[in-house]
DNA sequence: ATGAAAGCGCTAACAT
DNA sequence: ATGTTAGCGCTTTCAT
């Protein structure tokens, strides 16, 4: 690898001017720059990011936590995040915490160890402390903190919606699947979707699972155990809709006509499923570009108009749901 | 942030003593370890990567080159490679492909700026000479090349046994998707399937389709207009097969009874589907796992007793596959 | 307009 | 057993 002064050797300057020329910054006669440019050509030499990071104490590197890449909503994100960084230099160090804090500190530390210019995350709760004292913008993704700018979707629309979308199409002994409550927007949506159940005259009944395959198979087995009368599920996400979708057609149960089922999340396979899901859909690959784009924007020292930025999310209307009734 | 001098100021040593002590190299007195450990601690001191990069030209991070995380196929191998490393305190500078030459390169290139120790890539055929003069170890994942170490799976038995499934089940009239032939292992399958294929004498059909959603819901509306006495389907992954489903229900075809299908690489949700897909697994993260092991094992110098890692792939027997006839 | 030199935080000779 | 110091490759005053 050529250095900064193989260069400046080879085009017969000092190495303070190849860096100027380099980066555009002090002056440099046009002749000189040539001369530069053609040796840099010559020994296709590209700047050491490390010698440069150690100088500047900010590397071109942001850190991005996320819970499990495993799960299909987080690599949209994540893809949002890359996409727009990318334009601009940035690079991503990647670390899934399995939503446990020893894995985010571990990763925030060996981050910062490594010069990041920021750092994009969704973290559980508990773990925005550790952001507190950083002296190098965080931006949090689909989690929020008081603190901390943070990008993430309405939950609370969302999870009304979802109630709102089995009640007017006419389910009355509805389950509502409850996702982990210490994940903050899985319980937002929750609870709205509860509230606004309540609010009507139906059954509800609430059960609990993981947000995983495993997880959705056994609480759906259980619910038709305990409700069989049921004719309306919520789930707390896609991936749990499905499992439920799975038993109702093992069942034999007719969809959407003797139940509906909505997801939540709109992760890509949802439309692939049979009959294709209704879901309300977070823009998830759209919150990651925005995340980096706050980023940035904070990066460069930006003031930012907005630090929380609440992306609307929308009912996505498949085949698990009835058509509406049109008004008459 | 503290620096090793604040630690030696703090602890009354020179700073190579702390260093010393940091790596364990060296000498140092018992006493003097404790005294400098408590100024580590009290200090929460922790090295500067980026000095410590500098100096070894050498860092504690990989590459990682996939691509697209956005195809569930990736994430199940990335975690495997995180998975891995993560227990040597490796850490991961990730970049999408998008199976483009100019954004390998790119990515490369950062990577090499930035003194990774190495990396890991599902590479474009043609990309592979990028990794031609490298001095870091590189280990290719999914893809393989002569003169690089590679951890891959084997399509050629896969491609075979999917075959030979729908054959030993009865079908004959058969439609190959073949994916994009760029692409070796999934041409590697095809090819496989095929030849398979043209030695029993059933009817065969060849369709082109992407690897995406899309792509799959184009070919297999229109597989159904040319061929509507199909009875077999071979999908080049399974997000086809998904769509190749989907079509099937949507048209009243009884599955696995009139129309065998069976997907390729087993990704999460196939078993989500209904009814539950029957496809040739790929160990996805297992592959991750083992390119993750060989990358260090080539980083801390050592033999490689097999360059070239050939996974077994298996098939998984869901219902879009009849069950083969017992031995009587 | 250009060069010399200090210094970013660390490690590894080398000296003591 | 511990300290001094050069140097990793770069950027940026400060001279000239």
């Amino acid at each position: 690898m050529a250095t900064i002064r193989d260069v400046a050797k080879e085009a017969g300057v000092s190495v303070a001017t190849v860096s100027r020329v380099m980066n555009g910054s002090g002056y440099a006669h046009e002749d000189t720059k040539k001369v530069v440019m053609a040796a840099v050509e010559k020994l296709n030499y590209k700047p050491n990011e490390v010698a440069r990071s150690l100088y500047k104490r900010k590397s071109k590197l942001v850190g991005l936590i996320l819970p499990d890449i495993t799960n299909p909503f987080f690599p949209e994100m994540a893809r949002g995040v890359e996409d727009y960084l990318q334009q601009f230099g940035y690079r991503l160090i990647f670390g899934n915490s399995d939503e446990k804090r020893d894995k985010e500190i571990e990763y925030i530390d060996t981050f910062l160890q490594n010069n990041v210019v920021g750092m994009i995350a969704s973290t559980s709760e508990e773990a925005n402390e550790n952001f507190d004292n950083l002296d190098i913008p965080v931006v949090l993704l689909d989690r929020t903190a008081e603190k901390l700018p943070a990008v993430y979707s309405d939950q609370k629309t969302g999870g009304k919606l979802a109630a709102r979308v089995l009640l007017d199409r006419g389910s009355t002994n509805i389950v509502l699947i409850r996702g982990p409550v210490e994940i903050k927007p899985v319980y937002e949506r929750y609870m709205a979707a509860l509230e606004e159940l309540k609010q009507a005259k139906v059954n509800v009944q609430v059960m609990d699972s993981s947000l995983t395959l495993q997880g959705g198979q056994t609480c759906v087995k259980q619910l038709f155990e305990q409700y069989p009368e049921t004719d309306g599920i919520i789930a707390c996400n896609d991936i749990v809709a499905a499992a439920a979708l799975q038993e109702i057609l093992k069942r034999g149960i007719r969809i959407p006509e003797d139940i509906q089922l909505i997801g939540y999340d709109d992760i890509s396979f949802t439309a692939l499923l049979h009959p294709p899901l209704s879901t309300i859909r977070q823009p998830a690959y759209e919150m990651g570009a925005q995340a980096a784009e706050m980023l940035i924007k904070r990066i460069n020292q930006e003031k930012l108009e907005v630090t929380h930025k609440k992306l609307p999310v929308s009912f996505v209307e498949r085949q698990t749901t009835r058509r509406k009734a049109e008004k008459t």
